[in-house]
DNA sequence: GGGGCTATACCACCGAAGCGGTATTTTTTT
DNA sequence: AAAAAAATACCGCTTCGGTGGTATAGCCCC
């Protein structure tokens, strides 16, 4: 190749991309144009930085990870996603088509797993941790599912998550209690879980 | 001074621990003797590393870093320790004598943060991001908090993270339902939060 | 051997959460 | 314009969660 590809790391924790420029930088074939740290700038750099694979750290701050995920795919589809995330809770799987992403890789991986993942998506192919595959079985996901929300219901299940009742919901959006009763049954239904514990753990990818 | 500090890391992401190692290379007094990805090596690691200082990732795996800090504060009180968080939830704040450590850093924070609170720490001084300080005030804390938990409440607090209902508890541990909504009743009046999702969010430090 | 802590168990009450429906209006997509 | 999806509202019912008590037997530590 005589081009190397352009990659974009977007993790707010230096030490961490830190870690992955320097695992990156013998390979000449991986160029690092950019170094961002919150889901915004993901955005802003893309036009200016020109990547072609971005390494997007799903757990930053303002946390929705999902839909800049979503938001990326409509806006720059031909760019490579390669998904970093801290976690693997047990329940969670990942159904690769529906997320729109061409990897995921744990964060407790090591350099070859992220060079390999690099290296399958510059050849057009997917990849996705072992950890990963392992549990794809029980046809699961807590991933796209999360896609599946409407944007009403994502505010409502952040609401949720941060510990508010169903009335103190109700009050803040101006809509009546048995509205968010509604819609927090509904968003139990698309994720496929029991009770707020069961939710707060599918939502944490 | 004529020797080193020594340190241990204790972090189980490989490109983290690697971007921290590598920012303290060119710093002469601290030198990285040993660099374990689980709670249980810290253990181990020590009689044979003996480090001067830990950094701690608190979110490792098999998760209880809390309960790990009280065993090395019993086992070896002459060792620094620093902790390394990925988060800093809006209501958890640290009473440093409490909590037995001496330095907490976000991770989301950068080199002259780490260099600056190893400093503070090699001179016998304490350190405390910046972020909880400014939050130190509402004398409110998740983290000390937790380690006043009995280890059966502990036990029973991983279950309700988990999702598991008081009657599911009850089941598992053999034990009355009546007896487990005590449990959960103590845990919150001890952890001062409301409901599930509070709980959550205090002590996923 | 007394004082404190823990685990256990029980009770009653109330409000919130969760389950299963139906239904209307608005918005978006085709 | 028709079809699909989302947001809104309502109902009844059951279970669970959260609050505020009491109490006893066992353990460890000074």
């Amino acid at each position: 190749m005589s081009q190397p590809f352009r990659i974009l790391i977007a993790d707010d924790h230096p030490f961490f991309s830190d870690g992955v420029i320097n695992a990156l930088l013998p390979y000449k074939q991986y160029e690092v144009v950019s170094n961002v740290t919150n889901a915004a700038d993901v955005i802003s750099a893309i036009p200016t930085s020109q990547p072609h694979i971005i390494i997007l750290d799903i757990n930053m701050p303002g946390q929705n990870g999902l839909e800049l995920i979503g938001r990326l795919r409509n806006m720059w589809p031909h760019i490579k996603i390669l998904v970093l995330s801290m976690y693997m809770p047990s329940d969670i799987n990942l159904q690769p088509e529906k997320a729109g992403i061409d990897a995921y890789v744990l964060k407790n991986s090591g350099t070859e797993t992220l060079l390999t993942a690099l290296a399958e998506i510059c050849k057009g192919e997917k990849y996705f941790d072992a950890n990963i595959q392992r549990q794809n079985h029980h046809s699961d996901d807590g991933f796209s599912k999360v896609l599946k929300l409407s944007s009403r219901e994502k505010e409502i299940l952040q609401m949720i998550k941060d510990g508010n009742s169903t009335n103190d919901i109700a009050e803040a959006l101006f809509i009546s209690v048995l509205t968010v009763k509604t819609h927090r049954k509904n968003i139990m239904a698309k994720m496929d879980v029991k009770n707020v514990a069961g939710l707060i753990k599918k939502t944490s990818l």
